[in-house]
DNA sequence: ACAGGCTCCTGCAGGC
DNA sequence: TGCCTGCAGGAGCCTG
């Protein structure tokens, strides 16, 4: 299930392979759960614009478009492409002067891939949506239990895409304490609940409450100052390495390429009901807490 | 306002 | 062997 971590390899992956690019066509598929904006106002929306640049905010996907052209042969990427050598082979993003008009969200929900592949390549069953561009390549959503949510904003008519919560990457201490300050709910709901936490999600919140030694039980605003110091710098740490990994891949996540991460063989606590604790050998516990498996050692997390 | 529970959806594992 | 049941969870919605 694609975290922080695994949205932004995705992301960083389709930026590296589509900037600079031009959406051709469109082509959506007929489930109506994974569109917040109708397929017929995507597909409209999207063609004939470029890629400006694809960034991870929270745990949504989002690509920056420039401005509809005309439907003339593609100059706006051509150009770019002589101009800065390969945009969408990585160079720095300021290559590319547009200022974004239009942006597509992308959520993976739990089980939603963002590929990039040929056109020629074997379409995976639940593939909702196909995105021809200039280059011969194409992006493609699959997502089989389509808990996924793809969206298409202009910018003239509303706000650019700002993630609910803060970022655990970025934010300061005393923001941070603020989130869980007077807050009844169990410590690790609050880690969950994305307009406190934008990206966090069921591993991640085990994971750094493991390295925090919190029980993810604990009432946020009983927290002490010394454990909220603990627990972000946790998270903040747990997430980074992870990053560095590629992710985890616990149960079909793939990168833009098709490719696993490996952060899954480090996990502490997540998925090790009954198996020894790495720092003290006692068995790990699993509990159900806001209707989520929730994995803690007994002995090391109080 | 806040907290907690239910629901969506499909694939897979486990039991008989 | 094959069918059935239950479980997995992000986030929006509903209720207390």
């Amino acid at each position: 299930m694609p975290e922080l971590p695994e949205v932004e390899t995705i992301a960083r992956g389709v930026n590296h392979r589509v900037r600079g690019d031009r959406i051709e066509q469109a082509w959506f598929g007929s489930h109506p759960e994974p569109f917040k904006t109708s397929p017929a106002q995507q597909a409209m929306g999207l063609e004939g614009r470029t890629i400006l640049g694809v960034q991870r905010i929270g745990k949504h996907i989002v690509c920056d478009l420039g401005p509809a052209d005309d439907g003339l042969p593609s100059s706006r990427s051509r150009k770019n492409k002589d101009a800065a050598g390969s945009p969408a082979d990585g160079g720095p993003l300021d290559e590319i002067d547009s200022v974004s008009e239009a942006q597509w969200i992308v959520h993976l929900g739990m089980t939603g891939r963002l590929l990039v592949t040929t056109p020629e390549g074997p379409v995976a069953p639940h593939t909702h949506a196909r995105l021809g561009l200039a280059s011969g390549r194409e992006i493609r959503f699959v997502d089989p239990r389509r808990f996924g949510r793809l969206e298409f904003r202009e910018l003239a008519r509303t706000e650019g895409f700002a993630g609910p919560g803060a970022e655990p990457l970025t934010i300061e201490a005393e923001e941070f304490a603020a989130l869980f300050r007077g807050r009844k709910l169990a410590v690790k709901a609050a880690l969950l609940n994305q307009s406190l936490l934008a990206g966090v999600g069921n591993i991640y919140a085990d994971e750094s409450l493991f390295r925090a030694g919190i029980r993810p039980r604990r009432r946020s605003g009983r927290l002490t100052r010394l454990e909220l110091g603990r627990l972000r710098l946790a998270l903040k740490e747990v997430l980074e390495h992870a990053i560095r990994l590629g992710g985890s891949s616990v149960s079909d996540y793939v990168d833009a390429d098709g490719v696993r991460g490996f952060f899954q063989l480090e996990h502490c606590v997540y998925l090790r009901a009954g198996e020894p604790c790495r720092q003290c050998g006692a068995p790990i516990r699993r509990i159900l807490l806001a209707g989520r498996g929730t994995h803690f050692c007994p002995n090391c997390q109080r």
